[in-house]
DNA sequence: AAAGATTGAGCCGTCAATCTTC
DNA sequence: GAAGATTGACGGCTCAATCTTT
């Protein structure tokens, strides 16, 4: 399901879904941006990762570094205008590709599947919501 | 799930998960050997990144390539001995991670699950079994 | 010394081009 | 010319090491 909604994302010429995703966290978090740790922990992603990910989004002006106040070390990541606006280019794609390709054929199961592969999610202790 | 079964292997000095399902697909072949192009098939994988994983699963002696009576074009991927007692060495490891990570979890909802991803699998129009 | 972020090295995957055989 | 396999170039992720700040 994944490779199909990339292909599809790549076929109207917009970024893969790994950036949707940073977008996405970033866009309901408080203030619009985040940690770059709490963006990997988030996304599951290295932090090393998420450092280069963060480097190629913000060089396609989809986000901006700024500096954290009361601590000199970190810095945020933050949506930019661009950003946003590519978030709501990208989602109906993304929302076509998980009807048709699999909420679609779950049909009627999905409750019992939901509540199933969260029961599965929450056994890790990775992330919630 | 698969990166902590993906740990647990690594945790054993046991190969990628990737090998054993190549191990596992040339094992229950005919004649326990497949084609690069049909092994890539079977393993979601692009021909190419097979031919680099065969590299790889040959180099360690858990496979060796075989010629191709009637196509000289071609090359069998053959499982070997070492092979075998890899997967045999695997396989606890692996059994273990999906029962506790996912099919414990599951429980009494696995027919449902599995019915309702078999439908997802199916309109994509990928590989059975 | 520990935490946040970054950089360099290496692994693994894909795409495009090549070589051999059909 | 088309198919099977291979190789080279490149993208993206992870690990270990580094730099800065706490």
């Amino acid at each position: 399901v994944i490779q199909r909604i990339e292909r599809d994302l790549q076929a109207e010429g917009l970024p893969p879904l790994g950036w949707y995703d940073v977008l996405w966290a970033l866009y309901r978090a408080p203030g619009r941006r985040l940690r770059i740790n709490e963006l990997a922990e988030q996304v599951v992603l290295s932090r090393t990762g998420m450092v280069r990910l963060v480097d190629r989004i913000e060089a396609a002006g989809l986000l901006r570094r700024e500096p954290v106040p009361e601590d000199r070390r970190g810095a945020y990541a933050m949506i930019t205008e661009e950003g946003v606006k590519m978030l709501r280019k990208m989602w109906p794609v993304y929302a076509r590709g998980i009807e048709a390709l699999f909420l679609a054929p779950v049909g009627a199961d999905a409750a019992v599947v939901r509540d199933a592969l969260e029961r599965v999610a929450e056994r890790d202790g990775s992330n919630e919501d």
